[in-house]
RNA sequence: GUGGGAUUAGCUCAGUUGGUUAGAGUGCCAGAUUGUGGCUCUGGAGGUCGUGGGUUCGAUUCCCAUAUCCCACCCCA
């Protein structure tokens, strides 16, 4: 037999790291209902379809890194690989397009990509994410963006920049591909071959290569912001003043390119070094284009995607303290058979009065006991022997100072609770 | 898909220039005049040395393959 680990690439997140995780999505919940924005839930696999439209079939993403499967009636299935497209599916099939806009919503998913694993990357990965649909001004945009940087504060992450860009609209970008195809053309002989591959298909993420060789050319580059359509123009224009009325820094970075498809206009990513490589710990960006390539009538449409592995592993380098699992509030130590039994009656009877309350489930002896309790961090001990239940009263002890005090056991919810 | 490093007890790691029963720390369980935790002492459980081949009288150690982990390219959250 060989032993059975966990496959590649996915982790298990153990009771140790729990409270923080749980802190994370309680407070990224706290902050989107504060916006207005509603959970949504999605499936966990969709048509491999919806992924090649919604996502783009020239994407690595979708060409490379899916989990696709016939299932056993014959459909090619893929577990996503992110969150917009299953969103957009649902807020077509819903008819959410009559609810009353914009319709914002947010989510809390796993996503699956087969890349090979490193720091800050994984197959089987967690995001928080937000979709705004039907508002097409920079307001929105400012909201969303508005929205993280606030979840940011709340969680007591600093040193994360925001940068911003916009990679402009149909109108813009095929214009601007001429300027870009003719600035390359020359070069494009010492260039690698994912360039050449991009320069006829996508030249825009050409700008995105980090080929060393590349470089010289992607840097002197024409940048796509310089050459926006005016309509794109007064919308990025409007974002950085947006921003700027609500105080959020930002970098205007002109390398930004997202690697999805589906992008126009405003793009953005909340970048830290402390990754490792895998810096961008939150990306989105504006999708004005995304809905009717799916079929769905012109809608427009902005969201982001958060790593949440990338965000723990940020809030531990900045040293961010983290919420701890609690700790019971009293452990309930039986000596013999009937003691013991009358404790895990007190036991239960605390823990419907909602209080935290342990007791021995081990048959073992008092100092044993007590050396457990001492272990979970119970903030008291109590003792009962047969004197205790035949006086209806035992000694409470304080672990922290090894104080004792006298309780009578018909009062130990209330003086606990009281407390 | 490509490259570098790693893999020995639950965890963190020693070690054997190839040789009988593979170690430490920590954690776990138990005990130190049977009713009180943390400190100390004692004892115990726990490893076919990642897996599969090869060389050898003999492999945890050398060689090959493979898996997984870590890091980087690429890509992205």
């Amino acid at each position: 037999m060989t032993k059975i680990n966990a496959p590649k690439g996915t982790r298990d997140i153990l009771p140790t790291e729990i409270a923080a995780w749980q802190q994370a999505e309680r407070q990224f919940a706290a902050v989107c209902a504060r916006y207005g924005y509603q959970e949504i839930r999605i499936p966990t696999f969709e048509s491999t379809d919806l992924f090649q439209r919604g996502v783009g079939d020239t994407t690595d993403v979708v060409q490379k890194e899916m989990y696709t499967f016939l299932d056993k009636g014959g459909r090619s299935i893929s577990l996503r690989p992110e969150g917009t497209a299953g969103v957009v599916r649902s807020y077509l099939e819903n008819g959410m397009a009559s609810w009353s806009s914009p319709v914002r919503l947010w989510y809390n998913i796993t996503a699956f990509r087969y890349e090979n694993v490193q720091k800050g990357r994984y197959r089987e990965f967690h995001q928080f994410g937000c979709e705004v649909f039907g508002a097409d001004g920079p307001v929105v945009d400012a909201e969303l963006i508005s929205l993280l940087a606030l979840f940011f504060k709340e969680i007591g992450l600093g040193q994360t920049s925001l940068r911003i860009n916009s990679i402009g609209c149909p109108v813009c970008r095929t214009a601007y591909n001429q300027l870009l195809k003719a600035h390359i053309q020359p070069h494009l002989a010492d260039m690698c071959p994912t360039c050449n591959d991009r320069f006829e298909k996508n030249p825009l993420r050409i700008i995105d290569c980090k080929e060393h060789k590349c470089q010289p050319v992607t840097k002197t580059a024409p940048a796509l912001l310089d050459h926006l359509c005016p309509d794109c123009q007064t919308h990025f224009d409007g974002l950085c003043t947006n921003l700027d009325e609500l105080g959020i820094a930002y970098t205007v970075d002109r390398g930004i390119v997202r690697g999805l498809d589906y992008y126009t206009r405003t793009v953005f990513e909340f970048i830290s070094d402390h990754v490792g490589t895998q810096g961008t710990i939150c990306g989105g960006g504006r999708y004005d284009g995304l809905i009717e390539s799916i079929d769905g009538p012109h809608t427009p449409g902005i969201g982001f995607a958060l790593g949440v592995e990338r965000l723990m592993m940020e809030l531990n380098s900045q040293g961010v303290s983290v919420a701890t699992l609690p700790v019971p509030l009293i452990y309930i130590a039986g000596l013999g058979a009937a003691a013991a039994t009358k404790a895990r009656q007190i036991t239960f009877l605390l823990r419907q009065q909602g209080i935290y309350a342990e007791t021995d489930l081990m048959n073992r002896s008092l100092k044993a006991q007590m050396k457990f309790a001492g272990k979970t961090g119970a903030t008291y001990t109590l003792v009962l022997g047969d004197d205790e239940i035949a006086n209806g009263e035992a000694k409470l002890k304080h672990m922290a100072d090894s104080t004792e005090r006298v309780v009578r056991l018909d009062q130990l919810a209330a003086f606990l609770t009281a407390r």
